[in-house]
DNA sequence: AGCACGCCGACT
DNA sequence: GTCGGCGTGCTC
């Protein structure tokens, strides 16, 4: 007797265990750990996830597995036991880790039908199902048939089945094969009769076309027949059919320019020797690439992962959602083909299913993309890459809250290979683990082909301000803007706020138009005229006069993407501008499409948010302008300073990569902050040691690990009372030395009507951590249930909100 | 998360 | 007296 341990999916703690299953005799030879089967729950069926196989249970009333959903394990054991590791890190359900580690496709969708089990002839119950033995639960519902079909099911006619389902499915196309022999085919064609032209048409095309499979579409473009003529030659026995399993290439119409490796720099062999030793001698390392940008690290990834390769093992490279265009996916599909498999957000669920699938089947070896890639399912791995180490994209913001560094260096350390992070501005965490020898630091200071570094300007817009200059663009911005216009080279110029103007005050009485719900300013959109909240999505019309003291001077203050654009065709009419925010953007491919323009020349300006500070890498821009640095110098957040930092040294990094010199201007409110005035001087060493100096002051990281703790509820008082008994749990279970600051409000006070507190632990060590926090989930798992108390755990957060 | 079971208000 | 509201507790 074969019984089946299974993790179901039913995300809510008092299920987050092993439920036991017997294994159906016609399963017990194929059953596996890591598949997905569907299982008898309750009343219902649902999915879950074979973790262990074994012969005896103390459980009494032991169901049976319904059936298995996959023929081979979805999660080898490397990632069922990684799973396991990554929740109790977390403080996760099992069921969402799993679930993080495979594609979206696989998840579980779940239909009810109403099944007729009469077999008279029942004219109430044939009007209903009409000629079907079947009707679903949605559609009963919504034809009002479910009071109706409660009594049938207790007259015993008709019965609820239960359905577990993928959210998307393997594609197939329909593929036929001649099953005649070239002279079999010529004496049919012969036979044929005068009017059976388009068949005849048909059986000559296969004649030409030998006896492969071919799809039934591409057969019928060619030859024109109707999908009726195939079919009949399908009946006459001349052609079998099959479907055939097809991938769905998002990069199916793009043909990829075969790169060769190129002759290393000094700095770049020399950096690429450690990671070959590491690869070469199966031992895992963890190298921090500190290299400027255009320093070429990506030649240096390239290289490695060849190397890689050529022993027959397999890559990850992680790159931030953000920087991975086009542009990125080509320099890895130039180099290795069709070993590459991408998984990025811009793929439907198909499209990402597909690529996964490559990776399973041993179709790719070297898979790039973002966070969620690190669960790749490689079993050989010899390399894994994260590139631009220190954007906060890698850090996922919902359950489970992983880290993809974390991960990598876990499985790094399982596979014995090289763990590479790269960054032109390292964060601060990984920059101290480098000098405390936890890293090993691979530097390359020098551009390739020897480019100077861009010249920065800092310009003071106070000082603009105090002589005369009201104008979003400072004297020396706007001269350069109308050289550049003139000499035909382009700018980019960034902004780190999309829409219009970022809120509405009234300028009597300095009443800001607020989201009643959440507590923060609303946001206004030029597009729709209206006020958003930019948390919660609650909307409302401007008004024309303050509602506090009905003064008409209600006016927009800040400034957006799309006003700075307005204010350019004013200035600068003859100037082609090119707009790239969330809202220009959101359209599938309108990236690309955009990026595209401005490479071939179409535009002279690219105005632009977060989304253009990476990877840019076009000759003609000579002019990078950042109208406002210190737009999120001023967040409640101790890593303010590192963001500004590195956004500024990455935007100055978009000019001048080729030929032609570049040049930056930086304007702010604030020249004398170190973090705008370093990266003006592209200093990052100097920067670390100041930021260090203030992580110290604090208590901050690297110098204390973080662990947060929000609590939510639509009580107010209720929230400040359990978050103040948390905080006196924490402070009688964890040690002196562990600091517990709490109970405060969250950044964001309230969100959609729940007030949110939270509490933050600093602690340097606490080997009962985890444990802690897991009792303190249990002991409040009745409120959480009962009276829809929220507590949120992000272990190692990186949004403080 | 569902779904069943169980205990109190407004109707035939 | 019953239909149905949603609070509580369980699912191998």
């Amino acid at each position: 007797m074969r019984i089946a341990s299974v993790i179901v999916d039913v995300p809510t703690m008092n299920t987050d265990k092993l439920f036991d299953y017997l294994v159906p005799e016609q399963w017990e030879e194929f059953i596996q750990p890591g598949m997905r089967v569907s299982v008898p729950f309750g009343p219902r069926l649902i999915q879950g996830f074979i973790i262990e196989l074994k012969e005896h249970t103390e459980v009494m009333k032991l169901k049976s597995i319904h059936e298995p959903l996959d023929i081979y394990p979805v999660l080898n054991e490397e990632l069922l036991n990684l799973g396991k590791w990554l929740s109790e890190q977390v403080l996760c359900l099992k069921i969402s880790a799993y679930q993080a580690m495979l594609p979206a496709a696989m998840k579980a969708k779940y239909e009810k039908v109403f099944k007729r089990i009469d077999d008279r002839t029942n004219p109430f119950l044939d009007e209903i199902f009409g000629n079907k033995m079947e009707l679903k639960w949605d559609a009963a519902s919504e034809r009002k048939l479910l009071p109706l079909l409660q009594q049938e099911i207790k007259n015993g006619t008709v019965e609820i089945k239960y359905l577990v389902k993928n959210k998307a499915n393997k594609k197939t196309i329909r593929v036929i094969k001649c099953l005649l022999t070239n002279e079999e085919l010529l004496q049919t064609i012969e036979g044929l009769s005068q009017n059976a032209l388009k068949q005849k048409k048909v059986l000559e095309y296969f004649l030409q076309n030998g006896n492969e499979y071919i799809p039934v579409k591409q057969v019928q473009e060619v030859t024109g027949v109707a999908p009726t003529t195939i079919r009949s030659l399908i009946s006459k026995g001349y052609f079998q059919e099959e479907n055939k399993e097809e991938y769905r290439d998002p990069y199916e119409h793009r043909i990829f320019e075969k790169t060769k490796p190129f002759q290393l720099t000094e700095e770049q062999s020399m950096a690429m020797e450690p990671i070959i030793r590491s690869i070469e001698g199966n031992y895992q390392e963890t190298f921090l690439l500190n290299g400027v940008t255009g320093s070429g690290k990506t030649e240096v990834y390239l290289q490695s992962i060849q190397s890689v390769l050529d022993k027959g093992k397999e890559a990850i490279v992680l790159v931030p959602e953000i920087s991975l265009t086009p542009q990125m996916v080509e320099r890895f599909k130039g180099r290795f083909g069709n070993d590459v498999a991408v998984l990025h957000s811009g793929l439907s669920i198909g499209e990402k299913y597909d690529e996964w699938r490559k990776i399973e089947r041993k179709e790719a070896r070297v898979v790039v993309g973002a966070r969620s890639a690190i669960f790749a399912p490689f079993e050989n791995l010899g390399i894994i890459i994260i590139d631009e180490e220190h954007e906060n994209s890698y850090k996922q913001e919902e359950n489970p809250r992983y880290h993809a560094r974390d991960i990598a260096i876990y499985r790094g350390k399982l596979h014995q290979c090289p763990v590479i992070l790269g960054s032109a501005t390292p964060s601060l965490e990984s920059f101290a683990r480098s000098q405390k020898g936890v890293y090993t630091l691979l530097s390359m200071k020098k551009r390739m082909n020897n480019q100077a570094l861009p010249s920065v300007s800092i310009v003071d817009m106070r000082e603009e301000l105090r002589e005369g200059n009201r104008s979003m663009f400072s004297r020396e911005l706007f001269e350069k803007l109308q050289d550049r216009l003139s000499k035909k080279e382009q700018t980019v110029l960034f902004l780190n706020r999309r829409g219009h103007s970022s809120f509405v005050m009234c300028r009597d009485c300095g009443y800001v138009l607020q989201c009643p719900h959440c507590e923060i300013s609303l946001t206004y959109h030029r597009f729709t005229s209206q006020m958003k909240c930019h948390y919660c999505g609650y909307e409302a019309s401007v008004p024309s006069v303050c509602p506090e003291c009905d003064s008409e001077h209600i006016r927009y203050f800040g400034t957006g993407t799309q006003k700075v654009e307005e204010e350019l065709a004013k200035l600068l009419p003859e100037a082609k501008v090119i707009r790239m925010d969330v809202d220009t953007t959101s359209r599938k491919g309108a990236h690309e499409r955009l990026l595209q323009q401005f490479q071939e020349g179409k535009a002279d300006i690219l105005l632009g948010t977060q989304m253009i500070a990476k990877g840019l890498d076009f000759p003609n821009i000579t002019l990078v302008g950042v109208l406002s640095a210190d737009t999120m110098l001023h967040l409640p957040d101790f890593r303010a300073s590192e963001k500004t930092f590195q956004l500024l040294t990455q935007v100055s990094g978009r000019a001048g990569r080729h030929h032609l010199a570049g040049e930056v201007v930086i304007q702010t409110y604030t020249p004398e902050h170190y973090s705008v005035e370093l990266a003006g001087k592209q200093d990052y060493d100097h920067f670390y040691k100041k930021e260090m100096m203030m992580r110290k002051l604090g208590s901050y990281p690297p110098f204390y690990y973080l662990a947060l703790i929000t609590v939510s509820h639509e009580d107010l008082m209720k929230v400040v009372s359990i978050t103040e008994k948390i905080s006196n749990y924490l402070h009688s279970k964890l040690s002196k030395e562990a600091i517990i600051l709490g109970p405060a409000t969250s950044p964001i006070p309230k969100i959609n009507n729940r007030y949110r507190y939270q509490c933050l632990i600093k602690y340097k060590r606490e080997p009962n951590l985890t444990q802690q926090l897991r009792h303190l989930l249990e002991h409040y798992q009745q409120q959480i249930t009962s009276e829809g108390l929220t507590i949120n755990i992000d272990v190692n957060p990186y949004m403080m909100m």
